[in-house]
Formats: C-alpha cells, sequence, structure tokens
RNA sequence: GUCCCCUUCGUCUAGUGGUUAGGACUCGGGAUUUUCAUUCCCGCAACAGGGGUUCGACUCCCCUAGGGGACGCCA
C-alpha cells in the first residue's frame, strides 16, 4: 500500500518472562523487518505502575537476545525517536492529550469510579453495551475549572465518533466494527499516566512505526487506535494481527504450559536457532515447505501474508502428566519429564545441533557437561572428551541430554537389565576373558585394531554376529545400545575396558 | 450478555470451485547398521456438523456446535 520505509515494533509489558506467544510476536516483526530491509525497535511499555518491574524487563531482553532478536533501536540501545520506555515519555502523552482537548477531540471527565460501576451495571441489567454515557462530554468551560478547583480525580476520554470502522488488516482481510459499541474510553488515566491504547498509537506515531505486527487478541482494541490517528490525522500503519498461540489443551498459553519462558528452553540445551525455526512454523510456512531452516533462510522467504488466522498449538509439553502442575516453575531438570521425547521441535533441534560447527557445539555443550559432575576434571580439556561429545552429537535433541549419555565414557559402569541376560549365557565368562586378555597385551589403541581384536575373540570362542558382538558390548560398556563398538571402546580408553571387563567377569561367574 | 475471530490427518501446515486433498513431526512396517541412534523406502491417518449457491464445493453463503479473543483508570 504505502512505500514508506518498513519500521516494525516488539512492544512487551515488563510484567513477566518472555513466553512463546509474546516470543513469536517479537518473531514477526523481527523477521518481517529483516525480509524487508527495514528496522526494528524495542519499546517497553511499562505504563502499568503496579505490575511493571525491573526483574521481569530485564528477562524480556535476556531472552530477546538470547534468540537473537536483535533490535536496531529501542530500550538499551536509542535511537533518534527515543526515549524508548513509556514510563520516560509521560509529558509527550500529556502533551498530546492536551492537543486533543484542544481541538475537541477528547475531554476532561470528572465521574467517580463508584458512580462508573452503578452505571454499568444498570446498562447491563437493561441488555445494553456496558459503554460510557458520556456525562462530561459536554461540560462547560466553567463547570470544568469549578471540578478542577475542588481537585476531583479526573482523566482524560477520547470522543470516539460514532461510525462504522473497518481494520483493513493483511493477515485477518477486513473487520468491520461498530463504533457506538465501543465509547469514550479514556487516554490518561487519574495518575496522569496514559492508557493503553493512546500510548501505542501516540508512539507508532511518533516513532514512524509501518507496520503493526501483534496478536489477535489486540483486533478488538484496533478500532479504538484507529480512530485517535485520525484525530491526529496521520495515517494508519499497516495491520496484520496473528494467530495467538495455544496450549496443548487448546487454551490459551499460561504459566500451566509454562516453560512458554524463553529462558527455560535455553537451560534445557535448545539451540536458539532451532527454537526460533520451530516458532516460525507457529502460525507461517515457507512456501517451499521445507521447514528445517536457518535463520537467513526463515528471513528471505518471511511474509506476513502467509500467516494464518487459526490458532497453532504450542504442543511440545504433555499436560496429561502435569496435572497441577506449574510448569514455569520448575527447572530445566525437571521440566524435562513432561516434554514430548518427539515433538517437532526436538526433531528440528536435532537437526540444527548436528548442523552447527564443532566449534560452536563443543561450546554449548560444554556448560552441560560440566554440570553433569560425571567427567573427571583432568579429562575436562582432553582430546577424548572432545571426540565422545562429538560422537554423541547424533544423539541429541537438546544439549542438556548429553548428562545421560556422557557418565558411560567415564567412571560410571552400571549394567542394565538386558546386558545382564547376555553376561549370563554359557559362553560369555570365557569370550570376556579371551577378549580381556588380547586387550591387555594390546598397544596399538585403535578403532581398526579394536575391530580385530574383537573377531579374533570370535574366533578363538568360536563365536560370531550377535553373541559375539552384544556380548562384549555388555561386558564393557554395561549396555545393549550405542555406538558402534570398536569406536565405543576406543573412546573409553584401555584403562577403563579393561576394569569394566573385569568387573563384568565377576558378574558372569 | 454483546461484538469479533477461528475450525484440513494426533500435531504444525499446503490448499483460494474441478487435486488420487500435498508435505513435515509422531506412529506402524521394511532395508541398511553386530546393538541403539542415524539414513533410505513403504504405509496408517484429516476437510467439525447441517443446510444452501453451483454442472461441480475443503474452497462461496447461512445456521449449529466447539474453541479463542474483546468489551478496564491491564497491556
Amino acid at each position: 500500500m504505502s512505500n514508506k520505509p518498513v519500521r516494525t515494533r516488539f512492544a512487551p509489558s515488563p510484567t513477566g518472562y518472555l513466553h512463546v506467544g509474546g516470543a513469536r510476536t517479537a518473531l514477526f516483526n523481527y523477521l518481517y523487518a529483516r525480509a524487508k530491509k527495514g528496522t526494528f525497535v524495542l519499546r517497553i511499555e511499562d505504563t502499568d505502575q503496579v505490575r511493571s518491574d525491573e526483574k521481569s524487563r530485564q528477562q524480556m531482553i535476556e531472552s530477546m537476545v538470547w534468540l537473537g532478536l536483535e533490535w536496531d533501536e529501542g530500550d538499551e540501545k536509542g535511537g533518534e525517536f527515543g526515549p524508548y520506555k513509556q514510563s520516560e515519555r509521560l509529558e509527550i502523552y500529556q502533551n498530546h492529550a492536551q492537543m486533543l482537548v484542544e481541538k475537541n477531540k477528547a475531554y476532561l471527565c470528572f465521574c467517580s469510579n463508584e458512580e462508573l460501576e452503578a452505571k454499568k451495571k444498570q446498562r447491563e441489567a437493561m441488555g445494553l453495551p456496558p459503554v460510557y454515557d458520556g456525562k462530561c462530554r459536554s461540560l462547560s468551560t466553567e463547570e470544568v475549572e469549578k471540578k478542577k478547583q475542588e481537585k476531583k480525580d479526573m482523566v482524560i476520554r477520547f470522543k470516539m465518533p460514532k461510525e462504522e470502522i473497518i481494520v483493513k488488516d493483511i493477515v485477518q482481510g477486513d473487520v468491520k466494527f461498530d463504533s457506538s459499541l465501543i465509547g469514550d474510553f479514556i487516554i490518561i488515566k487519574s495518575d496522569n499516566f496514559p492508557s493503553y491504547n493512546f500510548a501505542v498509537v501516540v508512539d507508532d506515531i511518533l516513532m514512524k512505526i509501518s507496520h503493526v505486527i501483534r496478536g489477535v487478541g489486540h483486533l478488538s482494541n484496533t478500532p479504538r487506535q484507529i480512530a485517535i490517528y485520525k484525530a491526529f490525522e496521520c495515517d494508519e500503519p499497516e495491520w496484520a494481527h496473528v494467530s495467538e498461540i495455544v496450549g496443548s489443551d487448546h487454551k490459551k498459553l499460561s504459566k500451566r504450559h509454562g516453560a512458554t519462558a524463553i529462558t527455560s528452553f535455553r537451560d534445557m540445551g535448545y539451540s536458539p536457532e532451532a527454537f526460533l525455526n520451530y516458532m516460525s512454523l507457529l502460525g507461517w510456512s515457507p512456501p517451499d515447505g521445507i521447514e528445517f531452516m536457518k535463520k537467513e533462510k526463515i528471513i528471505s522467504q518471511f511474509d506476513i501474508e502467509r500467516c494464518n488466522k487459526s490458532p497453532s498449538m504450542f504442543d511440545v509439553f504433555d499436560l496429561s502428566q502435569a496435572d497441577g502442575v506449574e510448569l514455569s516453575e520448575l527447572n530445566h531438570f525437571e521440566l524435562e519429564k513432561y516434554l514430548f521425547a518427539k515433538s517437532k521441535l526436538n526433531w528440528l533441534s536435532n537437526n540444527h545441533i548436528r548442523e552447527m560447527s564443532e566449534e560452536r557445539y563443543l561450546k554449548d555443550v560444554m556448560p552441560f557437561v560440566i554440570e553433569s559432575k560425571q567427567v573427571p576434571e583432568s579429562e575436562l580439556n582432553g582430546k577424548t572428551l572432545k571426540d565422545i561429545l562429538l560422537s554423541l552429537r547424533v544423539y541429541l535433541d537438546y544439549l542438556s541430554q548429553i548428562e545421560k549419555y556422557i557418565g558411560d565414557f567415564f567412571d560410571k559402569f552400571e549394567i542394565s537389565n538386558t546386558a545382564i541376560e547376555w553376561l549370563k549365557k554359557p559362553f560369555a565368562k570365557k569370550l570376556t576373558e579371551t577378549f580381556a586378555d588380547l586387550i591387555e597385551k594390546e598397544t596399538n589403541w585403535h578403532k581398526d585394531q579394536i575391530s580385530n581384536l574383537i573377531k579374533e575373540s570370535g574366533n578363538i570362542c568360536d563365536l560370531k554376529g550377535k553373541d559375539l558382538f552384544m556380548t562384549i558390548r555388555s561386558a564393557s560398556t554395561g549396555k545393549t545400545e550405542g555406538l558402534e563398538l570398536p569406536v565405543y571402546l576406543t573412546l573409553l580408553g584401555k584403562e577403563r575396558v579393561l576394569k569394566r571387563l573385569k568387573n563384568s567377569i565377576e558378574k558372569t561367574s
């Protein structure tokens, strides 16, 4: 419609952690700005003095940074249209409200809360929409002055014109609203703070926002906002109300689906790219249908026109297992239990982990290795650990899973029930001893050589196939699954293999 | 209560009047792998229901049901 430079914004209110819903909105704004070579701005909407807090703000920023949603302008970064915190823009809103009052498009209202409440109930009883009746709309200047003298609480209300308002929305199409159902709403509260609908519009005008991309929840606010644009004689931005995200129970995302706190996913060891990839697929799909994408590819294919209207489910937690549990209160360890093991998120994440550079992977996985406390400190920097981690890479859906594999390569040695079955076989003891002997004498510790030794043990004991391999596997790893055996043993190291074999021999007798 | 929006395999979705309704994840089967994972192949599985409009409807209209959202001195 317009060829103005694209400027999008994400405008969270710092009243809690950033969750999937918010992050997805931020993502779409980011993606669109990048796709159109525009600007992405971050504005903090902290006009709710009671609920806003600094900690939330910081956690949101932390989440944004982690996801790689870099903003070009905004909080903590500055820019030519600052400040970017609404609490620091109070004067601007008041001036603008004053302009509206002077143009007779807004007015002072002195009605008390009790009065309003009573009227609302009355109207509801009569089956009328609960809108303000406009009592103070036509107060004379004298009356206004008099009430001001009395130091009555006052607010500023916007004169809502009676007309049909059509929201022209990129994803929702044209949506009609009857403004008589809206009424004169408050733009400046009695604490002198602007109301949401007013502050957004003033900011979006001043910050030259070209596209407002947000959840459908805001669609019904849009007529109010359009009316304000008109009152200021400014062009509306392009609207795009994307579908909301729901939890596995089809209900709006809440603390119950928890972990919707972005930082929880970071803590579980999802890579930001993977999580971003997953979120981009909620309500949008790439034209070529290929879902595993790096950020650059998402950007190059993104368009809001391909966003759909129907709500998408954030389906990574098994809520049926989490009855009465508030997932948002759990740490990554506890949270893991409620994850669907085979979610698309995990699949994508596994793919991203495999595609990472080795350096990046090693660097990212290390904290989880350390956290597991299963690797002796002396070996933390060794080449062996590096090789182990690299071999384990294909097994990981998210990095914290390394904690369940890594111990098997060091001092931990437990024989699983299925492994015991192999060790109980009649030939197990002899085979294990034979193999141990061969290993003890071996000086060339290399996977090909180990492979030879396994075969040789087989020849000596007249065994091959599963009997041979599974028994040796069970005796040396305690498990019946895992890496290719010669590789596994190479990584384990001669000493540990011997120790384990001896241990297993005792169990077989 | 009033207004607005939504409803395609279990999930994410493609699809804009004529398709064997496509893909991805999951699931089942098979091949490869000494095992597990990986990889490859095959398969199961959907247009919420009812009315229209039309030669023809997943696509358009209406109704019903279900879900979501808005109606704040919250954002």
